[in-house]
DNA sequence: CGGACGCTTCGATACAGGACGAAAGGTGTC
DNA sequence: GACACCTTTCGTCCTGTATCGAAGCGTCCG
């Protein structure tokens, strides 16, 4: 007698074997930190011609994996999702023992555990830290996943970021998003992209010289500070302050 | 010029391809609840022969995502460790829309909300519960990853648990482990898994008739509410009452 | 001790899919 | 409008690997 499994879990196979190749996955790795790459670039990471690329990229935006996005004759292409970045950053830690060899490496994970890209979002110890900073200042309540309070419209808007426009989008508002180096929530999904490119904008964040580095400015240590400090403060003395 | 990325990344594609084939997928969520299986066993639920599943597992084995006990002439085939699971519950998330189609399938979903195991440890809505039990009555401390008091050590011998011959094994002690359902922990790592057993011996829980589905028994429901409740009893008080 | 059973190794076969060169389809530029 | 550029499609080669049958090596049982 065969057995037939009554199983709700989704065929994994087709998507692993998406990763499973050596230059799709070298691709994918490199749109994680959130950016959009042509098509030529994202050949000349993988090592692999032009055509063998793009038989792999038509792959994957089948697989849903990847989205495009045309730009006069050159093609774009970026992660479908959040749920993609998150597969890949939880296949990076199994497997092969993330033994550090050179002491340039051990610099560079140690960069990153201070402060890095999530996808499109600030991760890592400061990514931590900014969200305390908002929940400190009541900009935000919540506890797993967040609210923007009246208070935190305002606040926000005066670092550049439309709250309005961001509750538009069908991605989801403002998760949670569990870091793996601090073991502890920083702000992820739409708000939190939109607060990261806002902030980086205004040049408390900077992009570092490897991938998904980020380094935090003085000025964006400042700004940290204020929001924690001026709890109290009028979002208005804020803004003021900051300039 | 060829530039070479310095990346920290651990090589994800090998991983994925040991995921990839559709032998080797069913295989690694057959063992998805933490239970071992033979190799016979994980011919059958793959639909190959012996030769190619133990082919399968060969492979498996090598690249670190299971490990083996030979018992007898049988060989049991266990998934290597709890990060091992996390990637094929995300790997479950991305890919097909989880659109339920059928009643039954449902009802299947909500169960394994209810109450399920996380590869050894209890998940879902009961294993939250349970370590919110845990901590209101002053058995475990800690945020992301918690200590056993000297009274939990006690109060969870009288469930079964000693908690001295769990800290002798090499997995991480009692780690949070983040529930997708719940969005919030549940005790995992070797103190959840020995917690989960001793419970599922005493009739707290009881497998269900799907894989990883748990229900929680009338048992199982006094008895959580009594760690809740009563605080501030001793643990010998506790253990009587439960008998 | 012989035989049944479980699992693995070996050898052979067949198929999927990844690689590139050549050429075509669009899009900007001079 | 001719040309350069980015990207894709097409055709073809070739490696990697999933598959099974037969045979070999243990273990349990009568």
């Amino acid at each position: 007698m065969v057995t037939e499994h009554i199983t709700a879990d989704a065929d994994i196979a087709p998507v692993a074997a998406l990763i499973a190749d050596p230059a799709r996955a070298a691709m994918l790795t490199a749109l994680l930190d959130g950016r959009a790459l042509a098509a030529g670039e994202l050949a000349r990471v993988a090592g692999v011609s032009p055509p063998t690329a793009s038989a792999h990229l038509a792959r994957l935006l089948d697989g849903g994996m990847v989205a495009v996005v045309a730009q006069g004759r050159h093609r774009y292409y970026r992660l479908a999702g959040p749920e993609v970045a998150e597969v890949l950053e939880v296949l990076a830690r199994v497997g092969p023992r993330p033994r550090v060899r050179s002491l340039r490496q051990s610099r560079q994970a140690r960069l990153l555990g201070e402060a890095r890209t999530c996808y499109d979002h600030l991760a890592g110890r400061a990514g931590v830290e900014l969200l305390g900073a908002l929940l400190a200042a009541g900009y935000l309540v919540g506890q797993e996943a967040f609210e923007v309070t009246e208070r935190g419209e305002r606040g926000l808007a005066g670092l550049g970021v439309d709250v309005g426009a961001v509750r538009d989008t069908r991605r989801g508002f403002a998760p949670g998003c569990l870091d793996w180096t601090e073991r502890r929530f920083h702000l992820g999904g739409a708000l939190g992209a939109a607060v990261t490119c806002a902030l980086m904008d205004r040049g408390w964040y900077r992009r570092g010289v490897a991938r998904r580095v980020v380094e935090v400015t003085e000025k964006g240590r400042k700004g940290i500070a204020a929001i924690y400090a001026c709890k109290e403060l009028t979002s208005h003395a804020l803004v003021t302050e900051m300039r």
